[in-house]
DNA sequence: TGTTTTTATGAACACCGTTCATTTTATTTG
DNA sequence: CAAATAAAATGAACGGTGTTCATAAAAACA
């Protein structure tokens, strides 16, 4: 029955609609400030509505959620096949990994800051498998710079949460607002040159 | 005039009244979930005069920030001062903020995390003094391991930010549950990991 | 066309931060 | 001490929030 293929096709678009009706007021004015009220109204629909398509307002949060990590998989995809040498991959991996960051900060946030869809969905498995992938990728490179004599004795999975806390540290010092404290102009520039600075001394630890 | 004294007495003694039972509230059940109705009750009074005391929500907010940082860097300072050697003063200062950190997680949040403060406090000096002396503390440390040849021609700013990031990105990535992509027993002892491979790695970097 | 199923609505609920006229309490004055 | 004034506290009210649900409209089926 053709009918029914088109429902589910409809039923498809309408929370395709939704979610980048949503996307968009979450880029714009944030997740708090984004109210189911603005997203139907955007929409053009009734507020009540959008609760035939999503649990809660969190479930949209969470449907942003995977698509965000789709999104940044693919950067840093791009940041690893971009180099042949194993330590540049990490390195251009952390690059595009910052530069998805501050491309798409509140897309960022909602993935590796707020707090609001881990409660959610504490026991819901699907929500780390995003994250285990994406940090699976950065230990696979991590692996490589070993074998290339890097990071000697160590554990690939500490180094691994040492690069990722060191770039996310960067980027959220920097999206919520921390780098105030310098001057305007040094504030990208400072950032930059602490990433390099921590790519050099990793260079440096090979021997 | 003795009762104008008093007067005063009673309004800090129920600005403190109030600023405890926020911040109590606010670690137990995060800043979001409490309302301003919640901290009335705690002290027993109408949520009407809390306003009577502080301008709204967000006052309250800044007012713990500021006393935050006053415990933030103490806890620093009892870091820097427990050591000798100017490098592993440092570490000991990375350790002492983690430690604030992980102690007071909801303190943190409110220092380092939340864009709340921000944006009423945009153009509010006071606000940036504290973290400017924070980092201070931290660029003071670092410099006096440069003079040790540490850190080799770079900037000690960068080197400062560079730390700060990394130390930072550890612990908001475990405060806001981003660890949960370990096995639970790896977590904290992964961030330790991390955070020693991180010291090794600078230390290496001496020569 | 009439019946049933699906979809959409908007009023209602319980909350939120905040304001303000009113009442209660404390101090000063006559 | 009593009356007048000043200060402090209240709680109702406003416009907002996320969410639910009886009702209404639309679509599909018979």
């Amino acid at each position: 029955m053709g009918i029914v293929d088109r429902k589910e096709r409809e039923k498809t678009e309408m929370k395709r609609q939704i979610l980048d009706a949503a996307r968009k007021l979450f880029l714009e004015q944030g997740f708090e400030k984004t109210s189911i009220r603005n997203i139907a109204e955007e929409i053009e629909y009734s507020a009540g509505t959008i609760y035939l398509y999503f649990k809660d307002k969190n479930e949209i949060l969470f449907a942003l959620h995977v698509e965000s990590f789709g999104a940044l998989m693919q950067a840093m995809q791009t940041g690893v096949m971009s180099e042949t040498d194993s330590f540049e991959r990490l390195i251009s991996l952390g690059k595009h990994y910052l530069k998805y960051a501050f491309e798409n900060p509140e897309l960022y946030d909602l993935m590796f800051v707020m707090t609001a869809p881990m409660e959610t969905l504490e026991c819901r498995e699907e929500i780390w498998c995003d994250g285990e992938r994406a940090f699976g990728t950065l230990k696979f490179v991590v692996e490589d710079c070993m074998k290339e004599g890097y990071f000697e004795g160590d554990d690939s999975e500490t180094i691994s949460v040492m690069v990722w806390s060191l770039v996310h540290g960067l980027a959220t010092l920097h999206l919520r607002r921390r780098t105030m404290i310098f001057a305007e102009e040094r504030r990208i520039i400072l950032l930059e040159e602490a990433f390099k600075a921590f790519a050099n001394i990793l260079k440096m630890y090979k021997k």
